[in-house]
DNA sequence: CTTTCCAGTTCACTGGTTACA
DNA sequence: TTGTAACCAGTGAACTGGAAA
C-alpha cells in the first residue's frame, strides 16, 4: 500500500549529482552553481521530498526534540501548561515527545528518562507536579542521567532549574486582599497538602495572617483534592465546624465554585456572610455566580519559561547555577462579587 | 559537558563480542548462550545502555510514532481529547508528535505532513474540528499523501477516517428533554456556526422540534464562539428580542454558564421561567448554580478510538471502507437543576 | 607562479538490524 | 551460537580540477 519514501539518492539520480550535492541544497549552503540549485529544487518539489530527521539527528548527535512528562491533564492546571509548552516549543523549533503519567509517585525516573533519551531528545520538561516525594529522586540523582531537565512546579533544589508560580506571595495576596475587606475569621480551604503547591499557598496565609497580627488557627484548614466536589464537601465542613468564618481562601477555582454552592446551601450569602478568593482564574470564573475573585496564573508563560529555560541550556547560553536557577513566575489578584 | 550516548559496539568491545550478539540480547532473540546473555545484560544495566529509537526507526521504516495535530487547546473539549490521545497512544506503545494549529484555517496540509514525515511518522491524528472549510483539501486530497490519517471531528467523506461524538443526536436529546419538561418555545445559543460541531447540534434542535410539531423560528437561534462571555451576551439578545422563551439550549457548558448569568440578570428563575441545558458537561457544571442540565460528551474515547483506528490501519487490520469509515461516539443526556 | 575560490565528488561515519556464512 | 557484510538516509571533511586573483 504505501510506497517507500522518497530519499535524497534518488533526488540525486534523477539530477544527475551526487547526493552531497542535494544535501548542500536542501541545508541552503553556498557552494552550488545558481542553475544545478534550480534543477534540483524542482526535482524535490516535484517528488514530494522531505529529508529525513531520523538520519539527520543520529549523525548530528542532536534531534531538536524535547520530552515533556506530564500528570494530571484532567485538571485545568497541568493541560494547560502542557499546551503553552507544545505552542512554545514548536514555535521555536523543537519537536514535542510527551509522556503522560497516570500516578504521581515515580518510583523509577529511569525508565521514562531511558525511554527520552532512547528516542535521542536534547532536553526534558519534568511538569509533573511535586506530590509527596515524587520528585527525591531529583535531589542527588540527577546528573548521573546526563541530559538537562527543567522542573515545572518544584521547591528549590540545589543544582536544578525549575520554572513555578509564586504561590506563597498568591496566598498571601489573596489573604491580605480578605483582610482590607474587613474579614477577621479566614479559613482554608487547600488542596491536597501533599502538594508543594498547596502547602505554599498555606504558607501564604499563614504569613498575610501573622502580618496583620490575626490568630492562626489551624483548624480553619480543611484539604480537598482539587475537584469542586471536594471543595464542596470542604466548606461544608468548614462552616459546621466553624459558623462565624467571614472568609475563605480555596486552592484552586474549582473548589471554590464547589465552596461557595455549599455556603450557599447553608444559607450564607456570598460575599456578605462569607467572602471567596480562588487560585487559577479559569476563564468560567468570570461568569461562576457570584464572580469569583481569585489569583491568576500565567501557566502558559510557565510553560513558555520552561522551554525558554531549557533552550537557554541547550545552547550554552546560561552557568547552571550551584544553588540551582530558579524562574519565578509572579500571580495577579483579579477582584470580581465573591468579595 | 554531556557525554556521547553509550552505543551497542562499546557493550560489544567491553563484552568481547560482536554487536550483533548484543543485539540478539536486546530483542530477546533466542540463539544466545545463557551465560553470555547474562554477562552482557549485566554491561548493559551497568553502563546504562539504551538502544537508539533513530538507528531502529531508519532500518525497519516505521517508527512507532504517531503525529497529531491539535487546535483550540484552551477550551475544554480538545485539550480533554489530546489527553485521551496521548493516554491511550502511550499505553499502546506508541510515541506522540503533537503539532499545534494558532489557526483553524489550514492553509497548506502539505507542509504539516510534510513534517510528520520528515519525523517518519507511521500515522497521523488530525484533531482539528471542522470549521468552515478548513478540511475541504481533504476531499480529494489525502491519498497524495501516502500516510493514513484519522479525523476527528469532520463529517464523513468519501475513503476517509474519522471519529466523533453523534452531535446531532446530542441535539435532539436536550431538546427533546426541554419539550419533555413542557417546554415550548425553545432557544439555540450554539458555538460559532462555522463549526461542524454546532451546525450538528442545530440539526438536532431543528428534528426535534419537527418531531414535536413545534414550530422552527430560526430567530431563536444566537451564534456565540463557545465563551461563558459570548453565551451571556447571547442569552441577553434572545431574551430582549423574544422575551417568552422558556427553555434554551446551549452548545457547550461554559457559553451555559454565561448564559445562566445574562438570563438571572433579566430576572429571570432558571428552570422555572427558563431551563437551560447544555453540551459537554464539563466537570464543573455539576457545580454551577443551578447545576447544569447539560450533554456528556466521552473525549476521553474520542481519542482512544482514534488511537485504535489508526492502530488498525498500520497494522492492515482493516479493509478501509470506500464509504469512509466512521466512528461515533454517543451522547449522554445528564439531568441536573437548570431544567 | 602561487594562492584562493568555486562547484562538485568521494569516503567515512551515525547506531543499529537483516541476511547469510 | 556467533560473526561478517551490507544497508537504512543522511552529513562532515577531505579532495579534485579548473578558473580567477
Amino acid at each position: 500500500m504505501r510506497n517507500r519514501r522518497v530519499t535524497i539518492v534518488e533526488i540525486a539520480r534523477e539530477a544527475g549529482v551526487s547526493a552531497q550535492t542535494v544535501s548542500r541544497v536542501v541545508n541552503g549552503n553556498v557552494n552550488v552553481a545558481e542553475e544545478t540549485r534550480l534543477r534540483i529544487q524542482e526535482i524535490i518539489d516535484r517528488r514530494g521530498y522531505h529529508p529525513s530527521r531520523l538520519a539527520r539527528s543520529l549523525l548530528r548527535g542532536s534531534s531538536n526534540t524535547i520530552g515533556v512528562v506530564s500528570f494530571g491533564l484532567g485538571l485545568y492546571g497541568p493541560s494547560q501548561t502542557l499546551a503553552g509548552i507544545v505552542h512554545e516549543a514548536n514555535h521555536q523549533g523543537y519537536t514535542v515527545l510527551p509522556q503522560m503519567l497516570t500516578e504521581a509517585e515515580t518510583r523509577n525516573p529511569q525508565r521514562i528518562v531511558g525511554q527520552f533519551i532512547e528516542s535521542h531528545v536534547d532536553g526534558i520538561i519534568w511538569a509533573v507536579p511535586e506530590i509527596g516525594g515524587n520528585l527525591d529522586w531529583a535531589e542527588d540523582g540527577v546528573s548521573e542521567f546526563d541530559i538537562p531537565i527543567v522542573f515545572i512546579t518544584m521547591r528549590r533544589r540545589p543544582g536544578l532549574t525549575g520554572v513555578h508560580v509564586d504561590n506563597c506571595r498568591g496566598g498571601r495576596m489573596a489573604v491580605d486582599h480578605l483582610v482590607a475587606r474587613g474579614r477577621r475569621k479566614i479559613g482554608l480551604i487547600n488542596g491536597s497538602h501533599d502538594w508543594w503547591e498547596a502547602k505554599e499557598r498555606a504558607q501564604g496565609w499563614r504569613e498575610s495572617l501573622t502580618n496583620h497580627a490575626l490568630p492562626i488557627d489551624d483548624n480553619l484548614i480543611v484539604e480537598g483534592d482539587w475537584s469542586a466536589a471536594s471543595g464542596e464537601a470542604a466548606m461544608t465542613a468548614l462552616l459546621t465546624r466553624h459558623p462565624d468564618v467571614d472568609g475563605v481562601f480555596v486552592g484552586n477555582d474549582s473548589m471554590a465554585l464547589g465552596a461557595i454552592k455549599a455556603a450557599r446551601a447553608l444559607g450564607r450569602r456570598i460575599p456578605n456572610d462569607v467572602a471567596v478568593v480562588g487560585f487559577d482564574n479559569m476563564p468560567e470564573s468570570a461568569f461562576f455566580h457570584p464572580t469569583l475573585t481569585t489569583i491568576h496564573q500565567d501557566l502558559d508563560r510557565v510553560g513558555s519559561q520552561a522551554v525558554g529555560a531549557l533552550h537557554a541550556i541547550l545552547n550554552g547560553a546560561v552557568e547552571p547555577n550551584p544553588d540551582g536557577d530558579e524562574i519565578v513566575i509572579g500571580p495577579r489578584l483579579v477582584v470580581r462579587e465573591s468579595s
